[in-house]
DNA sequence: CTGAAAGCGCTTACAG
DNA sequence: CTGAAAGCGCTTACAG
């Protein structure tokens, strides 16, 4: 049978009330009676039901998070760091995964905001406010994370998208690049509408001519570059973007078979999983951005942790900065002089 | 203010009996009555409480996973199987992360036992059977998941590794490779210990000599692939045989900074993460061994909701199997017959 | 310094 | 066909 608070009370020859506050050290108790309980605990093998505690205190000590893609490593990582903040604080994180599908997403915005957890992380595959706002019981706590609305009612934790690319563009027509495509995610989300528009007026603000079909997009999942990079081929580019990190190695491999050469044929930079070793193979071929995924998560967990506590606090905004990392050979020839 | 089942009860003009039967549809309940509760709950946007449904009921509808490494994608991918068979079954995921930390894994397994989940999916860190199960409470639902003991007390669901292992070293010293070398993951895992025991024996089998520096172990985590690579190739290796997923793209990497060629200077067998884009590239270069996870999530789904319906159920053993992928340019003339 | 008791929001025998 | 009420296991004012 289940050993509850009152089994031990009976044993220690204590209230109920005295086992409680003594196992959460929230009124003072005497060391004889401490010792009392502790022993009978022990003799019990008793552990709270932490079901019970949470129905009582409205408190579970969960936080649920909506990932688009778990198998995505920018969000395995994040999900790491997240986990790793959150346990230190002894809270637990509840994983749901919505594969870049508004329904699935509902679905488990609903579910999660039922009594599972106290507070709510989502890097949302939508977007339509409206209909995200809709479904956040009021005065939720939630914080948005790496895609961000324009209505500003919630607080976020996201990562500049707007300089790393538009400093590719100027950085390849600096190299004497004209043709400049750019492959992007889902084109609903605020992280690719931001690094298009980046893309967009970098090449104005160079001179260089804008052409639709150099503008290509991904879903966002995996497997989506190639469709993308064949029309970018197509087009004859000098260079590309890509800035979508799970496309990053799809499209090495895909040039690579295709035998166009980094540097040499085209010149490539790439938005790059966190961490991922498969890169310092191409150093020399590329430029690379680099996202703090570990900031990013530990970030979203501090916000939320903190709206939890006090969910009046007013919204907070943090916005990171990516790394971007030259190429190494850049020092070399510009193409043409040689 | 919070709506409870009584509003509802109240606005309707029923019980909270009636209010709860017509949700759950647990008994019968007549239509006109079922209309005016749905009226009802529309009216007051009211949402049962998850919590206090759970307290009450014992079932959270919640499954654990304790996973040794979230950014493996070996294991991120399987989350996202297991994920997805549970939400399809109506229940949740919650993930703890371990980083291969025996007592992280123990705090974790205490917390989820205590109340949070109905049911345990664990890929254990832990060499010891004992330790590991003096924490799962009586009659709890557990299943272990890609590493066992041998004590067979708990349901399994694993991936058979010693035929792909004793078959790599088959068809290497078919080459005509005679120093075989290999790299597995944390000693103490039983995954571990299988392909090096699988390894052991075709090494015997084949009239190879057996050399203990030929036997490198990592960490299981990421980056614990160079030192390994180093000691082997200090022996002089024909072939190198990976038997850890996070460790491929490290050692394809190594070895290509080092002007090693694969397939020419050395042979490589490698265990490579599901699913991963980057190896077709190295298709014709390597063996690679591909782990069916997305079975593997499933089958471990499965499994736990049989047990979370009845505990009693018998204990039941999987051992699925992975695909061997011979490189694609083995026909070619062997090694010395050119 | 500690206890008696209410109550969190549901579900579910029991009763009619 | 439906209701009154107990009770799941805690926490926490209230009281002394």
């Amino acid at each position: 049978m289940k050993v509850t608070i009152s089994d031990v009370a009976k044993l220690a020859g204590v209230s109920t009330a005295t086992v409680s506050h003594t196992i959460n050290n929230t009124r003072y108790v005497s060391n004889e009676t401490k010792e009392k309980v502790y022993r009978a605990i022990a003799e019990l093998g008793y552990t709270p039901d932490a079901s019970a505690r949470s129905f009582r205190t409205g408190k579970k000590k969960i936080i649920g998070f909506i990932v688009p893609d778990i198998a995505n490593k920018f969000f395995a990582t994040m999900i790491e760091s997240v986990e790793k903040y959150l346990s230190a604080h002894g809270y637990q994180l509840i994983i749901a995964n919505t594969r870049e599908n508004m329904e699935r997403e509902e679905t488990n915005i609903r579910l999660l905001t039922a009594g599972l957890v106290d507070g709510l992380l989502v890097a949302s595959t939508m977007d339509d406010f409206q209909r995200f706002d809709a479904l956040i019981p009021a005065g939720f706590p939630v914080v948005l994370v790496d895609r961000v609305f324009e209505e500003k009612k919630y607080s976020s934790i996201c990562v500049s998208n707007f300089q790393p690319i538009y400093r590719s563009v100027c950085r390849l027509a600096g190299k004497g690049d004209r043709r400049i495509g750019i492959t992007g995610g889902l084109p609903r989300l605020s992280s690719t509408q931001e690094r298009i528009s980046a893309y967009r007026q970098a090449m104005a603000d160079c001179g260089l001519p804008e052409e639709e079909g150099l503008i290509q997009y991904g879903d966002s999942l995996e497997n989506s570059a190639c469709a993308c990079l064949d029309k970018l081929l197509e087009r004859r580019c000098d260079a590309i973007i890509v800035c979508q990190g799970m496309m990053a190695s799809e499209t090495i491999i895909y040039l690579h078979q295709k035998g166009i050469r980094l540097g040499k044929d085209i010149d490539l930079v790439s938005f790059v999983d966190y961490d991922s070793d498969v890169y310092t193979l191409y150093a020399d071929q590329m430029d690379t951005i680099i996202q703090p995924v570990e900031e990013l998560g530990e970030a979203a967990g501090e916000e939320i942790l903190k709206r939890v506590e006090s969910p009046e606090a007013p919204i907070f905004e943090k916005v990171l900065t990516s790394a971007y990392k030259p190429c190494s050979l850049s020092v070399g020839p510009v193409r043409g002089e040689a």
